[in-house]
RNA sequence: GCCGCCGUAGCUCAGUGGUAGAGCGCCGCACUUGUAAUGCGGGGGUCAUCGGUUCGAAUCCGAUCGGCGGCUCCA
């Protein structure tokens, strides 16, 4: 028998007989938290053998590509479970996920709680068996015949598509199941498992195609784990703007006002304002010029932009007045073109940045509506650079620039960048001329490069007018969104025949940057909300502080306190309420207000204020003005 | 839009075919209070809406509206 060597991670290498398992070396390396090996840098189970020299690297469900695995065994877990108790369940598809894994199943039914239960009794009893799972090779015939035999007419058409002469299956308990793998070596690595949800989802994402009913569930390899998971969802649903937004009376939606139409409260509407008017100075400043366009403009605006042809379904439907079609207003770049055009433009005149908090109306299909993140009604922070091409690449890293310098000042730290390219196989959405995508997509990358900045490369995730990149971030459901965004278009400056005089006397034209930093004011205060879990620094804050006098007899001084700050430009309330002081302090950090200034018989006499700040307590009875110093420097920092 | 789950007082929720409940909030009275809930009393619901089954419906059935979780979509 011929020797191999293996090579760990560690540098150690170990002779074996040719055919060793990577389970035994595994073992032998001491690593029994091992879930599945790489071998040359391929996955491998670990129940398969090596026949030649191999540097390895076993993997655990500290790594992602080790809980990848692990998951999807899970979901392997599930559809057996599944298969036992509805032995007529057709399978789909059951991958893992970013937090766990789901199989789609068909059982010409839905699944109810009962059934999750069931289920998921099911899984901890085959877990438990311990079964060995075990890849299997057929010829691709003798799958098709298996299949067609159960009736598993989705992994039939899986298999149509496959054009390999042999498939693979893994194997646990005489349940098999068509799978490229690698999987765990047994059920038992399986301990701690929870079924999450049941969803509808449609056959290969197509909408035309059948519903299939889709399992979610998460499982680890300790209950701890999974105590911590489930309490971190607990967590994360305490943040949740929605939840928020109505405790702390920042926005609302009414039923006979409309779906997707917010309604910003008092206190939501002061956020609001104070993000508007941070953004239109700061772009002011960078030589933005801000404009006004009508909620309402004719449909041939849209039919010339091309909107019309990619987004008829979400606009709402056109009405005719006086011979006119007009649509609300869906986007805003078409209006601020027609800005653009109002004059002829020179070359001395670009970069033209025309900017506007633009309200827009889209029709969002009911089932997407999710509180403040996907609504009908909404106000982009939007602009249009309209700029020579060699001015692109200039005008790209200053957009880039001023989304770094506004997400500091609003402490996100936590983000990825998209660059969104074009995918040139469809020819459906994308316009053909491939070179004015080769030109915008290669200025895109090189400013990029020139940024030093990293990122993630979607193909075909541009829009139908050019690449973009976006500024990605998670919500607290975990949803991934965009929040800023900056586009190039070469596309629309054609379309509307924009033009500059150059140099040469002669007509050239433009490229648009469109761009949004602060994305729609309802994306913005909803995932601001959860950034800030409600506790918005001074600056945002609706108020900033509230005068809790001991007794009735301290009001007057309250009031006096109270229209002094206010005077100084802050935003003071009185809480004039006939309760104790502790209940006034409750009250006040539930209600999240940064300061509570309490007075009493010796600040009233003294002209002193006592401060407690909401997120370190009592800091002691201060004079006005120092207190006045402490937080005109705190708004200043935005701290 | 599609699939599933849900809808009871302002909020959070209990109430599985027999006369609508609790806590908090709100209003009133008393207490005049020193850093996360003072006590007592009161008002408040056509049980989302409409229709059906039943002697009788918050409860069972259907439709509609709305919310939630997904799918699809996202200029």
């Amino acid at each position: 028998m011929e020797r191999i060597t293996v090579r760990l991670p560690d540098g150690s290498a170990r002779e074996y007989a040719q055919g060793v398992s990577l389970a035994q070396i595994a073992r032998d390396a001491g690593r029994s938290d091992a879930l599945v090996a790489k071998a040359n840098g391929t996955l491998r189970d670990l129940r398969a053998t090596l026949d030649q020299d191999a540097s390895v690297e076993l993997l655990t469900f500290d790594q992602p590509e080790g809980r990848e695995v692990y998951w999807h065994s899970s979901a392997h877990l599930l559809a057996q479970a599944v298969k036992a108790l509805f032995p007529e369940a057709k399978l789909a598809i059951g991958p893992p996920i970013d937090d766990g894994f789901y199989y789609d199943i068909d059982i010409g039914r839905p699944f109810g709680p009962e059934d999750l239960e069931r289920i998921e009794a099911r899984m901890r009893e085959l877990a438990k068996r311990d079964q060995p799972i075990e890849r299997v090779e057929i010829p691709r015939d003798e799958a098709i015949t298996m299949y067609r035999q159960m009736g598993e007419k989705y992994k039939l058409e899986l298999l149509e598509e496959i054009p390999d002469a042999r498939v693979s299956f893994y194997r646990q308990d005489g349940f098999m199941d068509m799978c490229r793998g690698p999987h765990l070596p047994q059920t038992g690595a399986i301990k701690a498992i929870k079924l999450l949800s049941t969803s509808g989802a449609y056959w290969r994402g197509d909408e035309h195609r059948e519903m299939l009913s889709r399992i979610y569930g998460i499982t680890f390899p300790r209950q701890e784990q999974l105590d911590e998971f489930v309490h971190q969802l607990e967590e994360a649903k305490r943040r949740d703007h929605r939840r928020l937004g109505k405790e702390l009376k920042l926005f609302a939606f009414a039923d006979e006002l409309g779906q997707g139409l917010p309604l910003w409260l008092p206190r939501g509407a002061m956020v609001r304002r104070i993000m508007e008017n941070y953004i239109v100075d700061l772009e002011l400043t960078r030589g933005y010029q801000h404009v006004y366009t009508p909620d309402l403009a004719a449909l041939k605006l849209y039919k010339i932009s091309g909107h019309w042809d990619y987004f008829r379904e979400s606009m709402y439907p056109p009405m005719q007045v006086d011979g006119e079609e007009l649509v609300l207003k869906p986007m805003v770049c078409p209006h601020h073109i027609m800005i653009y055009k109002q004059e002829q433009r020179s070359y001395r005149d670009l970069p033209v940045r025309i900017a506007e908090l633009g309200r827009m109306y889209r029709y969002e299909r009911s089932g997407t509506l999710t509180g403040l993140h996907r609504v009908r009604s909404m106000t982009l922070n939007d602009a249009h650079i309209f700029c020579r091409p060699d001015q692109v690449k200039q005008e790209f890293a200053a957009v880039v620039n001023l989304i770094q310098e506004v997400y500091q000042e609003f402490r996100i730290s936590d983000y990825r960048l998209d660059l969104s390219l074009h995918d040139p196989k469809d020819r459906q959405y994308y316009h053909q001329d491939e070179e004015l995508w080769m030109t915008a997509e290669s200025l895109l990358r090189e400013a990029l490069d020139e940024l030093r900045l990293t990122s993630n490369l979607v193909v075909g995730g541009a829009n139908f007018y050019g690449p973009k990149l976006d500024v990605q971030v998670r919500t607290a459901a975990g949803k991934v969104e965009s929040l800023s965004t900056v586009q190039i278009d070469f596309l629309l400056p054609r379309r509307f025949e924009l033009e500059y005089i150059a140099e040469d006397g002669k007509a050239h034209r433009p490229v648009i940057i469109h761009r949004a930093i602060i994305s729609t004011m309802e994306r913005m205060m909803a995932f601001l909300i959860e950034h800030f879990a409600g506790d918005f620094p001074l600056w945002l804050a609706p108020e900033q502080a509230r005068i809790l006098p001991i007794a009735d007899r301290h009001l007057e001084y309250a009031r006096q306190v109270r229209d002094r700050l206010a005077r100084e430009g802050l935003r003071v309330e009185v809480d004039q309420s006939n309760e104790r002081i502790s209940y006034k302090v409750r009250q006040g950090q539930i209600e999240r207000v940064p300061y509570m200034l309490i007075v009493g018989d010796k600040e009233a006499q003294s002209g002193q204020v006592a401060v407690r700040s909401r997120a370190s307590g009592d800091l002691g009875p201060m004079p006005l003005d120092q207190f006045l110093n402490r937080i005109r420097q705190e708004v200043t920092s935005k701290s």
